[in-house]
DNA sequence: TGACTTAATGACACCGATGTCATGACACCG
DNA sequence: CGGTGTCATGACATCGGTGTCATTAAGTCA
């Protein structure tokens, strides 16, 4: 492979305006600029990077750890790899400011984060993000706090900067819009307890609610899943029936997350029930494949992942800049993707009239 | 940052020896090697990558180029992203090897992949792997041809190294699997001709319906649909009625990916038909989310993406140890998974006899 | 017109590892 | 006992760039 000494005497220059023309920090007369070009293209030279880097000590180079790679591998039942739009943000403000983003996997064992950051540190990582595959708390091995370091979609108690999704809000938006739809009687089908998100959204459904003065009724929100195991759909149609069978049924279902809104349609119909005439449906994630796919569409609140991955990256840059961060998460919102699942009652009006 | 030389001098050695303690490449004293341990560890020494890799002029860097990241973009309709799974496979191979691997994204755009080789190239990448989104023919740029590179899901004029999904033998395999659970009339809902894999599933559903003796009918073989946006469920929903008006309508219907499925789904049920105890629905891609998730679960062909990305690492590491290289395709096999989308007509009558 | 700036270029040291070679201390063998 | 081999270690050059400083020529300003 060509160096840049060879590139050098085949121009007729030193080594060192070879560099000035590919750095350009420095004037170089424009024929001599010319040479070096041509003659860097006729021996297909590409400067080395860890020379470069030696040097000049900026490696350029930002570390992602994740799990979504491998995530699903002992994990098959979260399947869901939506996590990885996180990635996506961050690559795009990589790109942009000429960074190279370093992935590495967890391979589904957090055992392996520590070898991980040895790789990044002897790559001269300038910064660290760590994606978690959804929203909770971590701990983080003492070893990451030398370098630069952002959460995305997770959370410690050290307050290491971090960057969530704003499920409370989202969850109450949600409503809100239900409410204003004409719903009254509005069920939560909660996730599991163990996720940080469950208790967040519910309380952002209370907050909705209590907001529209209409009054808790715990017999429309039971008790939060065991298992997201997809065999079990005892406990969901226990749920669903119990839904049902109440005196003012509700006329829309909030579901946990999309996957959960999959199942109960399938359920549903089962039952012989239609989805949105006789009952509607919402889910939360904005899981395009499932929202979109579903018949009739699954309203349904976004998870921002891009929005989280450009923030963080961004987040990143900033502190590797300057040693600066900021002590708060930052929460970033999720919009409502309002689809034929849900009956409008607003809606519907105004077209009887119109009839 | 602590160098080489920092430790050396903590220890009372030279550079070299620290060097031999970390490669292990030359006997060292015990005694001394301990202190150069604890020299390392007192001062956080990682080693320098870029240093090491300068003089042994070995990167240990594999890349990776995807569109998986960033592919959603600009095509959200393929939301699929389960070929991400091809890169867990990879990543896999190349944990257990010690090899670094550096992902980079096209960012939706196949004009950035100059610039995606350019930084390889920096890093002195020893190879390269291309993963595309599903099963596709590609041509890329001829600054490849430099360093060894593999294909994964895709494939070029020039016989260049590939790893790819056997479609026609998994739906084929599917077929046999249908028929010996009593099926004749089997219906295929081909993809789009734009696919690769529409063709080459079809073929596998000739082979399989010939080597069992049932004639081809072509109304049980509409016309492949033209779009796959999921506003358009009306060229689906004719397709069906088509088959379900048939003198003698198929027992099952193979849809050409488990989306399809999910949609089919739909619309037989807002026509009032059971699943399965109706007609039977079988998918294909095996995308767990919706094959597992569904209710009832379905049955479906797996895309063997993991499977692939582990040879096609595999295949990659070969390639940078021996310039050698295969000239044929590997053609990788998935598995057919049997759910309860299907009656298995067999099963039935067992079942029937036992009672 | 002399002092000073700016453009354009090169010589050389240096970044932090490792490869090569040299050296000294023993152990072993005939 | 001298020659040979192995162990343990260090000196030094080197990988391929870039930072620093020096140098020359030309242009600018007071």
């Amino acid at each position: 492979m060509a160096t840049i000494y060879d590139v050098a005497k085949a121009a007729g220059v030193s080594a060192k305006t070879v560099s000035r023309v590919l750095n350009q920090d420095a004037p170089v007369g424009r024929e001599t600029r010319e040479k070096v070009e041509q003659a860097i293209h006729a021996l297909g030279y590409v400067p080395s990077n860890a020379a470069r880097m030696m040097r000049s000590n900026r490696s350029g180079i930002v570390g992602l750890i994740t799990g979504a790679i491998s995530q699903t591998s002992d994990n098959p039942e979260l399947t869901g790899l939506p996590d990885l739009f996180i990635v996506q943000g961050i690559q795009q403000v990589m790109a942009a400011q000429k960074k190279t983003l370093m992935i590495a996997d967890t391979a589904g064992s957090a055992d392996n984060i520590p070898h991980l950051l040895e790789t990044f540190r002897q790559h001269r990582a300038e910064g660290i993000i760590y994606v978690a595959d959804y929203h909770k708390q971590i701990e983080l091995p003492d070893m990451a706090k030398s370098l630069p370091i952002v959460l995305a979609n997770c959370f410690d108690t050290r307050a290491t900067p971090s960057v969530l999704p704003d499920d409370k809000l989202g969850q109450k938006r949600l409503v809100e819009r239900l409410i204003k739809a004409g719903h009254h009687r509005i069920a939560l089908l909660r996730l599991p307890e163990t996720f940080v998100a469950s208790d967040l959204r519910f309380q952002g459904y209370c907050d909705a609610m209590s907001e529209a003065s209409i009054p808790f009724d715990p017999a429309l929100v039971p008790s939060t899943l065991q298992d997201d195991d997809p065999r079990q759909l005892g406990q969901l149609t226990e749920a669903l029936k119990h839904l049902l069978n109440l005196d003012q049924p509700p006329t829309v279902i909030c579901c946990g997350n999309d996957k959960m809104a999959l199942r109960v349609y399938g359920i549903l119909r089962s039952m012989g029930l239609n989805i949105p005439e006789d009952i509607s449906i919402a889910g939360y994630d904005n899981y395009t494949l499932i929202a979109e796919t579903l018949y009739p569409a699954l309203t349904t609140v976004e998870l921002p992942y891009r929005d989280m991955g450009r923030q963080a990256a961004e987040l990143i840059l900033d502190m590797i800049k300057q040693a600066d961060h900021p002590n708060e998460p930052a929460l970033i919102q999720g919009d409502v993707y309002w689809r034929s699942s849900v009956t409008d009652f607003f809606t519907t009006n105004v077209k009887m009239f119109q009839q």
